[in-house]
DNA sequence: CGGCTTTGACCTGCGC
DNA sequence: GCGCAGGTCAAAGCCG
């Protein structure tokens, strides 16, 4: 019978098989169901089988039944070519939609060609006036986090620090050039070879946050004296939020370990270790202000060697860029580098324009930062506390207020997002909103809220929200940036990576 | 029963 | 070398 089935494959079977091999994925479960009721009579000719069967029943079943029976027959045949139709129908939009998306990603990869296009006759350029740094035209990495970028693999896995662009980037033109990276968060490699794991495991021996420092060393190791005089252990990143539980949730699941009460605070400092993954060298210890007790200390350390949910990514790039700023202020100038004694920091920077004078080639600004050092380590501290941006007073805004309950997670990316503006606007409806800038051009989002602090509307918001997107996709870098992200996610997506 | 927290003991690094 | 303080370990207890 199955034998025959195919043999006697209608016409409409054989297109349907000819547009397998490319929309296997648009098959209907009732294909089967149709094949089962036409391949008998599409041609009006009943297979020998059955005509040996009629032959048999002919003495027992009378005209009319027969009659009966070929009205079903018809009445099976149209509902399954109407079944057909359908099903065609919907391949054909199917298709269509398809074209539509490798249409746009065909543009999307023109504009992205565009963009290094214009890349290289800027450096062409900016080489004529290498004293000229060019801010807007700079080639930017715009991740928060550690981008992990293993596309050389016959060099070995490298680190590319986001935020350690300057020196880095006439080092590594070429790598440049090749791609651009807009990750808002920490990136994995989509296909880890072996090779890779091999790597991993050797860097699992050195502390996480300071192989970038390592490879600043190499790189830099004739004008990086500085570096060289402090000996410095793991970076740290404390993050200072108006929490009321325990500890603030940050996507990421932690296990006490340990509780002290340090010197010069009653409150007890509580010990945790990432346990997403057994060998996760990430630490962090929670304390109160002794000053304020509302006011929650995370000082985090380390890098997760692991992938990270969106929430928990979102931290861990902050907070990864933080520590790459620290590093990268460390080793490229003095500022902020003040060893200070005991438990007291040095405030380096001012309300929301950390190193902004003396180091412009940080996309990013982060609210009131400190760096200091504290038993030999360096320690930056974003204060979301006390930025003016933030204004505790404004407790209806939760834009505006950095407060944080347990269910508040820091989501300042979503790697993972299909729709990058629409993760524009998710993350700013539910997240601190980071102020940042993108070649020179600083989205003034921000100011639009402080402007209406008082009289913060959900519609204005959205407003507001809809304006800081328009400034952002209008932005030609940005798009282009935007056009390599996807095309990169397309890659991915692709080649059957997870994101 | 497994996972998490608690908590005292222990280890380590730094300053004197 | 000693003391101090930060950081970690691990056994005991708790909880779902």
């Amino acid at each position: 019978m199955q034998s025959r089935d195919v043999k006697s494959s209608s016409s409409m079977e054989a297109s349907l098989i000819m547009e397998k091999p490319m929309f296997s994925f648009f098959e209907v479960e009732e294909e089967p169901k149709i094949k089962n009721t036409i391949h008998f009579h599409d041609d009006q000719t009943p297979p020998q089988e059955m005509k040996s069967d009629k032959k048999f029943v002919d003495s027992s079943l009378s005209i009319g039944e027969d009659l009966t029976k070929d009205y079903k027959q018809t009445v099976l045949v149209s509902s399954a070519k109407a079944e057909m139709g359908q099903v065609r129908e919907e391949n054909q939009k199917l298709k269509h939609k398809l074209s539509m998306v490798l249409k746009d990603y065909k543009s999307l990869q023109m504009h992205f060609n565009d963009f290094f296009q214009q890349q290289e006759d800027t450096k062409s350029s900016e080489k004529l006036a290498p004293d000229q740094e060019g801010d807007a035209d700079e080639l930017i990495s715009l991740s928060l986090g550690t981008v992990s970028s293993y596309k050389h693999k016959s060099d070995g896995p490298k680190k590319v620090n986001c935020f350690s662009k300057s020196k880095q980037d006439s080092d590594d033109d070429d790598d440049d050039d090749q791609e651009l990276k807009l990750g808002l968060g920490c990136e994995f490699d989509p296909t880890p070879t072996k090779a890779d794991f091999d790597n991993l495991k050797k860097d699992e021996k050195i502390p996480t946050l300071e192989r970038p420092v390592q490879i600043l060393k190499t790189k830099r190791s004739d004008d990086n004296e500085l570096l060289d005089q402090i000996p410095l252990k793991k970076a740290r990143v404390s993050v200072k939020v108006v929490c009321d539980t325990q500890t603030m949730n940050d996507g990421c699941q932690w296990r006490k370990y340990g509780q002290k009460i340090a010197k010069g605070n009653p409150c007890p400092r509580s010990y945790y270790r990432c346990t997403l993954s057994p060998s996760c060298p990430v630490r962090k210890h929670v304390q109160r202000c002794a000053e304020d007790r509302s006011v929650l200390i995370t000082t985090y350390e380390g890098t997760h060697n692991h992938p990270l949910s969106v929430s928990a990514t979102a931290m861990a790039s902050t907070t990864s860029a933080a520590a790459s700023m620290l590093k990268s202020t460390s080793s490229t100038s003095q500022l902020g580098l003040s060893t200070t004694a005991a438990t007291s920091t040095t405030t380096t920077s001012t309300h929301g324009m950390g190193y902004k004078s003396r180091a412009p080639q940080y996309p990013f600004y982060l609210p009131k930062t400190t760096i200091s050092t504290y038993q030999s380590h360096p320690t930056i501290t974003l204060d979301l506390t006390s930025n003016p941006l933030f204004n505790r007073s404004n407790s209806s805004n939760i834009l505006m207020t950095p407060r944080f309950s347990s269910s508040t997670c820091l989501n300042f990316s979503s790697p993972s997002s299909s729709s990058f503006s629409s993760s524009i606007e998710s993350n700013y409806n539910n997240t601190i909103p980071i102020p940042f800038s993108y070649h020179g051009i600083q989205t003034t989002s921000h100011d639009g809220f402080k402007s209406n602090s008082s009289s913060a509307s959900q519609q204005h918001s959205s407003d507001t929200i809809a304006a800081a997107t328009k400034a952002l996709t209008s932005n030609p870098s940005f798009r282009s940036a935007l056009a390599a992200s996807i095309t990169s996610l397309v890659r991915n997506v692709g080649s059957g990576a997870k994101i």
